[in-house]
DNA sequence: TAGGCCATCTGGTCCT
DNA sequence: AGGACCAGATGGCCTA
């Protein structure tokens, strides 16, 4: 019932009887209630619309600033101030949220089935980028034990068990089963190029059996850390930017810029077939040729490069 | 049933 | 004054 007080303290300061507060247990339905009052409730609690707030004879006067008195018009302007603050908050936490989805698609396994709680992700997304710049630093494949071990530091054992399981998947059946998840990516192809690891230290998945076709998996697992595409599918999240952008890291180095220093679709080689769209499947494929194809959920493809064209096949 | 996770509401604070 | 951001509180849902 303190809730009650607290999450309505500003009815409360208009109600002079708590006991109508008390009449209600739920919030939500006090809320309701609350978003509901007519302007006789209001009338009943308040008075007429400039009269003075009425004072309570049993209760001990406060010391502080008189209250500015709370007419019917003050309760509505703070009522509506509410309400729309509350559709505002909402908002924000929508658009966290639909950032930290972004920031799911790009993990090194995604299921859309079996999401990864906020915080896991946000701990998954750190030993990701840890574990790349090691790479990087460090001029290792981001293959073998130590990579996973990287990953998986400090996040839960469900979750680390997620990440090993896409890992692990190898020469298993799993991999290679129909593609029912069209959301989910995963190519067969990868199978060769997955390593298998065997974690000492964790158990089987407690969820189950993590199915192929649920997965997100980067492709050749954690090998294409230099490719371009990957590296910008990592940025593709990110709130849009209007400047130029900065042409992705590549070994191969074979990228032509526009006049604006945005990379050149059509003469960039790497980066026409990147684009190069499956939309049967709606999602958009690349690099076909020398290394292992690759797929991005098209929508992806298109906030990446929205003034791009994305090829379809 | 306990615990984890999440969405939502709320009031406080800071900033414009 | 109003919006953005934040943290606390709460209830619902799900799973072990």
């Amino acid at each position: 019932m303190s809730e009650m007080v607290s999450v309505h303290g500003w009815m409360e300061e208009a109600l002079s009887s708590q006991d109508e507060m008390k009449e209600t247990n739920q919030r939500q339905s006090a809320y309701d209630m609350l978003s509901g009052l007519s302007h006789e409730e209001h009338g009943s609690i308040d008075g007429e619309d400039d009269e003075e707030e009425e004072d309570d004879g049993e209760k001990p006067k406060k010391r502080g600033p008189k209250k500015k008195k709370m007419t019917k018009a003050r309760i509505e302007r703070f009522r509506v101030r509410r309400v729309k603050a509350n559709a505002r908050e909402r908002t924000r936490m929508h658009g966290l949220n639909d950032a930290l989805e972004n920031l799911r698609r790009v993990m090194p396994c995604y299921s859309k089935t079996q999401k990864l709680s906020k915080i896991e992700t946000l701990r998954l997304a750190r030993n990701y980028i840890w574990a790349l710049s090691e790479v990087l630093e460090q001029g290792q494949t981001a293959e073998g034990k130590g990579f996973l071990e990287m990953l998986c530091k400090g996040l839960s054992q469900p979750t680390s068990n997620l990440v090993a399981g896409c890992l692990q998947l190898g020469p298993q059946p799993m991999f290679l089963e129909k593609h029912e998840d069209k959301s989910s990516i995963c190519d067969s192809s990868l199978a060769s190029h997955v390593y298998s690891y065997q974690s000492p230290g964790l158990p089987s998945p407690p969820y189950g059996n993590i199915e192929a076709h649920h997965l997100h998996l980067k492709p050749a697992t954690f090998k294409t850390v230099m490719d371009p595409m990957v590296n910008h599918t990592l940025n593709c999240s990110t709130p849009p930017y209007d400047g130029a952008l900065t042409p992705p890291l590549s070994i191969t180095g074979n990228f032509s810029l526009k006049q604006d220093g945005s990379p050149d679709l059509d003469k960039s080689y790497a980066f026409r077939s990147h684009y190069t769209s499956l939309a049967s499947h709606g999602h958009a494929s690349h690099f076909q040729t020398a290394v292992p194809r690759y797929e991005i959920p098209i929508e992806m493809a298109y906030e990446a490069y929205p003034h791009h064209t994305i090829f379809t096949e």
